[in-house]
DNA sequence: CCGAGAGTGTGGACGGTGTCAACATCCGCT
DNA sequence: AGCGGATGTTGACACCGTCCACACTCTCGG
């Protein structure tokens, strides 16, 4: 009865396994070997349920991918401010903190991510693929949607909307990479939580400085209100 | 003669050899035995000259931070605006470029820097340790002294001084991951190109928005220049 | 001139890994 | 009942890092 031939759910045993090794000793810990060991099940069992190493460590960053979702909504969600303007930018701040949050709870797990990272969010803009459609709804989306929020507020100028997905994914991936497995990864927490709040409000302040002042003056500002990004000419 | 039992300079053909083949595979594709073998030498040979594959590796390394730096020597050195103001910002400019084109370039060492890159610089602000008088003068270094010229010049304002290092770091190093290893990987050059312009410019934006107004709007922009938002300070 | 010892390279071994092939077992369906 | 597919096991191969004992070569002191 302990050990019956078929394990009945050997892949979720693994996947969960699989994670928690990850959490700790990130993706190059990751050996199926072991994996089987902790599960108490025979070396290459695993390959009845994941054709590959890779398509294991694939099952763990959609793991962590839901966790960093579940981070930055988490962060969003907590925003209570009414003032439409104040609401927009605060959550754009809190988004950018929802990332790091994960990053530094969960350092194995965010490497593991961006490891296997899919494909590029530009190459399907929609966001999920048609093959695959139950697919975690990418950061990305989440951030565009703040930013677009910013520009309908009146804060971010629609000529600074362009691309301003890749300055505020790159200032806090860079930032969640440097202060987790970087270079800055020894920077005292006090310290780290007030720098991120500077790196943030450098954004905010870059954005504040576009909006578009009260009465238009002489620049047109073509009015280009369509985000439509990639369709050029 | 063609085969000496004695190699002469193994140390050196070993590093090489491994610069060679990280460049190519990144640091992952590092083996000490595939190493030996290319070098025509036998197994374990190497561990005469490295006590570790990690000391191997941290070689690697250090040979990509010398190609980091020159990269964004290149860039510094090739400004020739002569307007105090104009220069600085294109210099702060031209870094930020530097680095992204030597991990455009060199995708592979650049994973190396960053996978053993010894300690963070804040332990040691002075950037050389005494027992390492001849270390590579990190870019972060560099980087300080453009922002000090930025705000010598008058265009950084001393309050959004402090951690700028970390914010400029932070979005470079986040383009540089997301676009050669990361979910940006597959961004067409020009597109991504363009976008550095943009996310620079965004920078560049927020440090000029905390300039000495040069014409006082009656707007003080809600002049809370202090980023300390939720802080108790 | 020679021999000792340090420096360097070789060969073998151990435990670890991913992965393939062949075999064993069990469950569900006919 | 029994058969087939799904699942798990055992064994093997080729890699890997690393430790060990050994072999060769060069240099230096006598």
């Amino acid at each position: 009865m302990t050990t019956r031939y078929h394990h009945g759910n050997l892949r979720t045993a693994l996947v969960d396994a699989a994670v928690e090794v990850a959490s700790e000793k990130g993706p190059d810990g990751l050996a199926v070997r072991d994996l089987a060991r902790r599960v108490g099940v025979s070396h290459n069992a695993a390959y009845r349920h994941f054709s590959d190493r890779d398509a294991l460590v694939e099952e763990v960053a959609q793991r962590g991918m839901q966790g960093l979702l579940a981070a930055m909504h988490a962060r969003l969600d907590a925003v209570t401010e009414t003032d439409p303007v104040e609401r927009a930018r605060c959550r754009l701040q809190e988004l950018g903190k929802g990332y790091v949050d994960y990053a530094l709870a969960e350092p194995g797990l965010f490497r593991v991510v961006f490891t296997a990272y899919p494909e590029p969010p530009s190459a399907a803009p929609s966001g999920s693929d048609p093959d695959d459609p139950g697919a975690a709804p990418d950061p990305y989306q989440l951030l565009g949607a703040a930013l677009d929020d910013l520009v309908d507020v009146g804060f971010l100028h629609p000529d600074a909307r362009p691309d301003a997905e890749m300055t505020c994914w790159s200032v806090v991936h860079g930032f969640a990479v440097l202060t987790t497995e970087g270079p800055l990864r020894a920077v005292p927490a006090p310290e780290r939580d007030a720098a991120l709040d500077r790196v943030l409000a450098t954004i905010d302040r870059s954005y504040g400085a576009t909006t578009a002042p009260r009465r238009p003056r002489d620049e047109p500002a073509m009015a280009t209100d369509g985000p439509t990004r990639g369709a050029s000419g």
